[in-house]
DNA sequence: TTGTACGCGTTATCAC
DNA sequence: GTGATAACGCGTACAA
């Protein structure tokens, strides 16, 4: 660990000072250009590399970023945190990840030990409510933003979707379809993300008239895809959609149903959300809710690196416009609708077009 | 930055020295209980908490080990960092995490970064051969433990799965289901993954006394797959069943056979490997072989705080024991095959047992 | 048992 | 343009 060859170590060698032999290589300021060619050339000869550490603790600031995300084995935080990665790495920031397992207390502590690193700034995706606590102690040390999701009483920067919008964007396009009753099958209302789309939800179907069905709630997993499908074969009479706040859920649905000989679109349509890389590949192609995550990560870190200039800005949240992607699991009319139940949408309402590109639309506030 | 509470305020407050404060809170040794107990009360009320870059650069080491890895994103990238980070973090180490995009430039850049972090250890998945010089130049820094892919040059620790079992059990499970014609859909030979998968399918379809076709070779990835089901319908007749190197893979050759209006396992048998989370939930639900990516991180992490302890070990190397997951995707005999085609097998030949538990276990050597 | 003082490797400030 | 030196916050060898 100590073999390694120091500044000293370049600066004896080249036959100058260390603080000559610092300024050559930092680039910085008043140095003979052949003085620099020669110590470049001695600290490449021998090896040397900066120890950052003690760039750090003589800086103040680590050039490293924290982020705490309840699992990263799920693809949807995998996609977020190597969007984020990389637009770190852009600035020259590295990222020490924290999974804290969905459980609060882990949560805590994971952010108590990026302080104590010294990060110089911390993306969270926060749990639910109770993370609040700990991220506002946190806050007080280092700026944070919150991702996906979003606390109330933290008044923090915070980037993620337009929940709202992409539940009214799926709601409108089985509207067109025809469909007239509909059921969620979501998480509950512990994070904001379960909270908006379900309470959206609720809104957007009143709104277009549509029947709405008592709602399946769980997690945004599998599990609870394929326990609500269970759920909606025991009530009988399916219903002609079936809105799910996540891709996951979304395959779980589809899977029980056809365990049990029902097919989708067939039987009943289903929709997902998140857009994950799955999404387009499964059997059948998933109709979804697209969120850009390169976009919520490029503002996330901007938002960062714009604090980081200029400690005093007011929290700041973004909300990124959403994509409707059409796929087969909505191909066609629901079974069972009367054919002029595409009467009930509002023609003049634009809704969303298919193939209309995603923008990263920028909502201030707060 | 600067604002926070340190040492040296706690020490004052709390009317001792620097020393006893510092020692006091280390629980070293040497310390009256009442004065630990009143540091540690002052410290709690200050709100102290320790600068571990400081504490690093006093200690030389950073508790902190480095993980590269192709591409974050991908979902069995993911669930490695995920273990991996739990894993450490039992072990009271953080982990730095860079996506090398799998670019090896980008690859050797991150690798030198982490080294001027001063991680105490780094994990990489490497791209490819041409990682070798790279590696080789940081493990002189550094311990380095290769995962998943090892480079044949590198003397350094190596964890990952014991690849041609899998292939074998893959492939025994095809010739007992009467599979008499097969084909290899993977990676191609530039890291040892896709090497040691094509060169085991070789060696034991011949043992196995299997027809096979024309490799498609490509990348781990799904499409892949999607352009292996062109060339494979190209060709006229399906063989028995399609053997792939990943489960993306096999989601690719599953849905663009879909499109082409073929069915699995219907009109061809498809195994995946990897055994990710979206395998058995895929339609059909996909036969593939899971990597225990637990033990995997557990005895990769293990390697690592051996090797802190004991720097003069030598490499070590363990091939993980995978497990055959047996699902819809191969259910039934293969259509166009003879029924007695299984007698082939060799009965004698243990081979594997869906439900049989994967223990790993460990090979040493090299 | 406790306190004093030094060093970890780097960069910025101040003299020359 | 270059060199000497202080400082970042902590842990510990040594002294008391």
């Amino acid at each position: 660990m100590g073999q390694d060859v120091k500044l000293d170590d370049v600066a004896r060698e080249a036959g100058v000072s260390i603080a000559t032999a610092s300024r050559a290589l930092s680039g910085a300021s008043r140095v003979s250009p052949e003085t620099v060619r020669h110590v470049t050339e001695v600290a490449r000869r021998l090896g040397y590399r900066v120890d950052k550490i003690a760039r750090a603790m003589r800086a103040g600031t680590t050039r490293t970023a924290g982020m705490v995300v309840p699992i990263i084995a799920n693809p949807f935080f995998a996609e977020l945190v190597g969007a984020v990665e990389g637009e770190l790495h852009k600035h020259d920031f590295e990222l020490l990840l924290a999974d804290s397992q969905a459980d609060v207390e882990q949560e805590a502590k994971r952010l108590n030990t990026l302080v104590e690193r010294r990060v110089d700034g911390i993306f969270v995706v926060s749990q639910d409510s109770r993370s609040a606590t700990a991220v506002e102690l946190v806050q007080r040390s280092v700026p944070i933003v919150q991702v996906d999701r979003s606390i109330a009483r933290i008044d923090a920067d915070f980037v993620g979707i337009d929940n709202e919008m992409g539940v009214a964007m799926v709601l409108r396009h089985l509207a067109e379809l025809g469909a007239r009753s509909v059921v969620l099958v979501s998480a509950d209302d512990a994070n904001s993300v379960g909270r908006s789309r379900r309470r959206a939800f609720q809104r957007v179907s009143a709104e277009l008239g549509l029947s709405v069905r008592e709602p399946v709630i769980g997690a945004f997993d599998v599990d609870t895809g394929s326990r609500a499908a269970g759920v909606l074969l025991e009530r009988g009479e399916l219903p002609d959609a079936v809105v799910t706040g996540s891709d996951l859920i979304a395959f779980g649905v589809i899977a029980a149903l056809r365990e049990a000989g029902r097919e989708v679109p067939g039987d009943v349509l289903v929709t997902g959300y998140d857009g994950n890389a799955m999404s387009g590949l499964y059997s059948p192609p998933l109709t979804t809710v697209h969120q850009p995550l390169g976009v919520i990560a490029r503002e996330a870190v901007m938002f960062l690196m714009e604090r980081l200039k200029e400690p005093g800005l007011p929290p700041r949240r973004m909300e990124v416009r959403p994509e409707l992607i059409v796929r087969r699991s909505t191909d066609g009319a629901p079974p069972r609708s009367a054919p002029d139940a595409a009467a009930a949408v509002d023609p003049a309402r634009p809704g969303c077009h298919p193939g209309a590109p995603a923008s990263g639309g920028r909502t201030r506030g707060r």
